[in-house]
DNA sequence: AGTGGCACCTGTGTGC
DNA sequence: TGCACACAGGTGCCAC
């Protein structure tokens, strides 16, 4: 489900009703996400939340003792909900706040996770974190910046974009979206393009990303902020899951193609 | 070292 | 209607 922006506005949903709020209690559901969920993170409870921020996909919930890493993997969701609403199936975890509302992790597919970082560790430096490229909006990430880092990849251009060693954020939507609008075949191995080109697909990754979080994100099939509303940057998606529709710039019927066993959409006649 | 393949899961849509 | 199968927004490990 979540690809940056996505998880941006997640981020800033749950941000409006946790900060400054106090854990009252702490639900941990007994199935395991692609870690089993800390008993630890019952210490929260009592804790005082100081900060959100976001690293790549990871959400990271700083309080008074102790932080929380959160993963929404392909299926999860966090929906604000107040606190007497009952969970659902698939609720893995839940923060209960002594403002009378409630975050409340639904994910079915279980491939996202919750980390509890002990209170004096950083967690950037947890390994999920610690190994990452650079955020798409570091003013660090440039043309010359992507030219290094995938001189020497054979992988595919559209592969080495979601490859989060290359730079984070880049999921499999807006791969496809930011190599049509660079019109740059996604098939072409990483390391034929060219300066130039990496100069547009900054750009270009930049610009849709921040297009997307300004428009809610991407609903596909049921992504919603936390606030439940969807994302309207679905209706500017130009290839993603367009296949035979007409390319919006030359009308050839858009393919899908499978590069690193995800689809990938692409006009045959614009990109090069 | 770099890379492709696959595993981790459940839900949904499609075609027979 | 029921069933089998393909596919889905991510990530990390494994064998080459």
């Amino acid at each position: 489900m979540p690809e940056l922006p996505e998880v941006e506005v997640t981020k800033r949903g749950i941000e409006k009703v946790l900060l400054n709020s106090t854990i009252t209690k702490v639900f941990i559901g007994e199935k395991s996400l692609r870690e089993p969920l800390s008993s630890k993170l019952k210490e929260l409870e009592g804790a005082k939340v100081l900060k959100l921020s976001r690293r790549a996909k990871y959400i990271i919930i700083s309080t008074d003792k102790g932080s929380i890493i959160l993963h929404l993997g392909m299926s999860g969701h966090l929906k604000i909900l107040d606190y007497n609403v009952d969970l659902i199936l698939h609720d893995h975890f839940a923060l209960y706040l002594d403002n009378g509302k409630s975050i409340r992790l639904n994910d079915p597919r279980r491939f996202g996770l919750v980390l509890f970082v002990p209170l004096g560790e950083d967690p950037y430096q947890n390994k999920h974190l610690s190994s990452l490229a650079l955020e798409p909006f570091d003013p660090k990430f440039t043309k010359e910046y992507l030219k290094e880092k995938i001189k020497n990849k054979k992988m595919s251009i559209k592969q080495a974009l979601m490859d989060s060693k290359v730079v984070v954020g880049v999921g499999n939507i807006y791969a496809s979206e930011v190599l049509f609008l660079s019109k740059i075949d996604p098939r072409r191995n990483a390391n034929t393009v060219s300066l130039d080109e990496c100069a547009l697909l900054v750009k270009n990754i930049v610009s849709v990303l921040r297009a997307s979080i300004a428009r809610g994100g991407t609903t596909l099939r049921d992504f919603s902020g936390a606030d439940g509303k969807p994302g309207y940057y679905v209706q500017d998606l130009n290839v993603y899951g367009h296949e035979g529709k007409p390319c919006p710039i030359c009308q050839s019927p858009i393919c899908n193609v499978t590069l690193g066993q995800r689809s990938t959409f692409y006009c045959p006649k614009c990109q090069k």
